[in-house]
DNA sequence: CTGGATCCCTCACGATACTG
DNA sequence: CAGTATCGTGAGGGATCCAG
């Protein structure tokens, strides 16, 4: 294992060490949504083999990057958690999903959407400056992902699951990487029924000036 | 190989299935500092294999990252460049070097230094905002690497090599790190031998404010 | 000399089955 | 639920060879 090492002093060299072995930013873009459980984790990567996903979680901990916790009882489980250092790694994932956003075309069949996957892109798209004056509640619906989006005081709040008296409903599919990286306009989706909504359809050019990759 | 793709919609898993295969990182990292022929990056790179090399820089092309060239004669030679897509990693790559960085400790017996991972480091290091009322050279030797660092109107010039009428020559080893990351002072690491100057010592204090991790 | 291609060996990865 | 055990396969490592 130590002879794997890339054996240069060298910051991208150390980070390519660490974190790139097969599935392993995969498993650290999940856990910076939240801590995980083991089959949560297994879940959100699709089809990862149970010893190699326990293989990187080991290597992630002797890194220093994840840390493992039983929650206390009665609960009693275990969950693995991204330590202050891993955290550290937010700036950098979210750079490397913008990029890889670009060259997304249209899904290939088979792949699949998750919950975690999107809402680190919705953190990757979203642009700060322009929340400043605005208050809002999205709940998206992307392929079978429902995911809440509150835009509060200029800060971003994501989460699985259905918004409470959400002020726009979007309901979309593939398209909605289109439509944050701007290659259709909100009308045109709309017009094309590639998005559905359920409020104030003025709301989705708020959306589209939020969030864009 | 179409096997192993991740088989998710998602921008990080579309970046880790181009990038995440071994090398490859450090591939990118020398061709963000300028084009390179095939056996310059077999250098940069310690002990790639060569078919290893090859068959990453096939993969490269035909994801659109690197473009493969021949110039025109009679040096006939073949170079390899990032296209403008491949250009766009610079953000994330940094990112990802920055946070490797500061999981470097003491350099291990055997790691080296090369130019291009120490242009690429003070890139990431560079503080735009801080420079722009500074104008001055700096000859850097970090083990045996000589490179130019030069901030001109608030913009950043690095190259491999000595400078001329460098207004500061610096002669350090691993210890440039800690001096980035603001581990130890400027003052200190004089005192302590382990940065030799030769030209005004108190330019060591501007490298530390323009270069800082 | 550069820019690779080829061969062989090893080990990491992937699939599946199984256990506390 | 949270992993460990086992085993086949293919990608990576290392050496060598070859064409322009």
């Amino acid at each position: 294992m130590g002879q794997r090492r890339y054996g240069q002093y060298c910051g991208l060299a150390q980070a390519a060490d660490v974190l790139g072995e097969r599935w392993t930013l995969l498993i650290v873009r999940d856990l910076l949504v939240g801590p995980k459980r083991f089959t949560d984790l297994r879940r959100g990567l699709g089809r990862v083999p149970t010893n190699i996903l326990s293989a990187r979680l080991k290597r992630l901990e002797a890194e220093g990057v994840v840390t493992r916790r039983v929650l206390p009882r009665p609960a009693s489980s275990v969950v693995y958690e991204l330590t202050a250092y891993g955290r550290d790694l937010e700036d950098a994932v979210l750079a490397l999903g913008r990029w890889g956003a670009r060259a997304l075309g249209e899904p290939e069949p088979g792949e699949t959407v998750t919950a975690d996957s999107m809402i680190i892109a919705l953190r990757a798209a979203f642009r700060p400056e322009r929340a400043t004056d605005h208050t809002v509640r999205f709940e998206l619906h992307v392929a079978d992902v429902v995911l809440t989006a509150e835009v509060k005081e200029g800060t971003l709040h994501l989460a699985e699951g259905p918004a409470a008296h959400a002020d726009l409903v979007v309901r979309t599919g593939p398209a909605v990487r289109a439509l944050l990286s701007g290659e259709i306009t909100p009308a045109r989706a709309v017009e094309d029924g590639q998005v559905l909504l359920h409020g104030d359809p003025g709301l989705l050019t708020t959306f589209t000036t939020l969030f864009q990759l």
